[in-house]
DNA sequence: CTTTTATTGTTTATTTATTAACAATGATAA
DNA sequence: TTATCATTGTTAATAAATAAACAATAAAAG
């Protein structure tokens, strides 16, 4: 299914409005309003409705949306019909918290590899996923045409890793490490790091206080 | 110190910037401009400059910013003078690569409990971090006025140990779990889920591949 | 049958974030 | 001394994201 140019921040609002949908699925609920999904993530109704506009779903005006169907929507818009293959690189803390996390998720995506240099782990199988050596990384990847990879690596390796997943084909980089990587414009890019994040909760929790105080 | 109103995007950056600054400041470079700084961060100079005038820091017009004065304006500007304790509730092996990740992180963020409920866990030390058990939770956070709480237990618990970390007057919260918290507006909180960011990925990932072949 | 109510869908307004434009500066070279 | 250059600092323009406003609808109540 094909919508053009959805807002970056819709993305990863639909990603979430699936999570939330599926953890009350279970619920014998049928059917759910803007203003509960809406609170479930902190946001407005109005913007939980423009999101489902821009996607082009139908609720009923008076049962709201149906979480079934919405579910399925929302998987035929950012999921991939041919499903799209995953790999970890790096097996230290992180990438076992990744992995481990990733299990028993639905979605079309799939963890297949993960690669370390440490001997004790490869050839080892963490949470149904296989570990091999990092100098296999091409081999492998190409093979299982494997399309996206998390890279949580110790910093400094970090950007030959990128350069080999880059020459190997992948499509997608998400970089844990606080080292900013250069990658070419047709492979997307998302760096994400824990003590940025960490800095910001602390600046606000500092503000916030003196505010309310 | 003190500016009002710094737009998140900006906090967020600044963290960025020092930390880029701090990778750099070895290597004998005593300035640096603007766009050397964008280019590390994959942003553009404007933005560098726009950031630093709203924090008030001047450059020299030949040489760029001086690194270790706008490292430590950063610091007065992020950083709580006083500094602040940091503790990290889950030691799987999230909780796990979080400490060890901060370990040796300057700033004024320090690393002073962990807990779990894993009989094995308790009273060891981990990155030089003690680890409690959850019930001593309130008792070790007042004790030690630690007013920031990363949160990394399985995502049932995240609910009942949020309202612990509140009622034990915790006043920013980082959400490691797919589990949305409601608190109370005088605490801050930052949700963060590795699934979201890897579907975000994954759909930005296939969008470009599409594009560019 | 009419009114009230709660909701959706959509347009318009506002706010926030980013980018472009350009004057000011001062070192260097001509 | 004057022109050239690369840079900063700041204002103005644009774009992206969020929120407000409100018509449309259909069920329920009167």
């Amino acid at each position: 299914m094909f919508i053009k140019n959805l807002p970056h921040k819709t993305v990863e609002r639909l990603s979430q409005y699936r999570r939330a949908l599926l953890m009350i699925l279970s619920k014998e609920k049928t059917h759910v309003f803007s203003h509960e999904i809406a609170q479930m993530l902190h946001i407005t109704p109005v913007q939980v409705r423009r999101d489902l506009m821009l996607i082009g779903y139908s609720g009923n005006l008076r049962k709201g949306y149906d979480i079934k169907e919405l579910i399925e929507l929302i998987g035929k818009i950012i999921d991939s019909e041919r499903g799209q293959r995953v790999a970890v690189v790096g097996l230290g803390n992180l990438g076992k918290a990744f992995i481990s996390y990733f299990k028993g998720k639905r979605s079309k995506l799939s963890m297949i590899a993960a690669f370390d240099i440490n001997p004790e782990k490869i050839n080892r199988v963490f949470d149904g996923v296989p570990c091999y050596h990092i100098n296999q990384l091409t081999d492998i990847i190409k093979q299982n045409n494997i399309s996206i990879g998390i890279i949580t690596v110790p910093s400094e390796q970090a950007p030959e890793i990128a350069e080999s997943l880059v020459l190997s084909g992948i499509k997608g980089i998400l970089n844990y490490t606080p080292k900013p990587l250069n990658v070419p414009a047709y492979v997307y890019l998302e760096e994400y790091d824990m003590i940025t994040s960490l800095e910001k909760v602390a600046f606000f929790a500092k503000k916030n206080d003196e505010r309310f105080k």
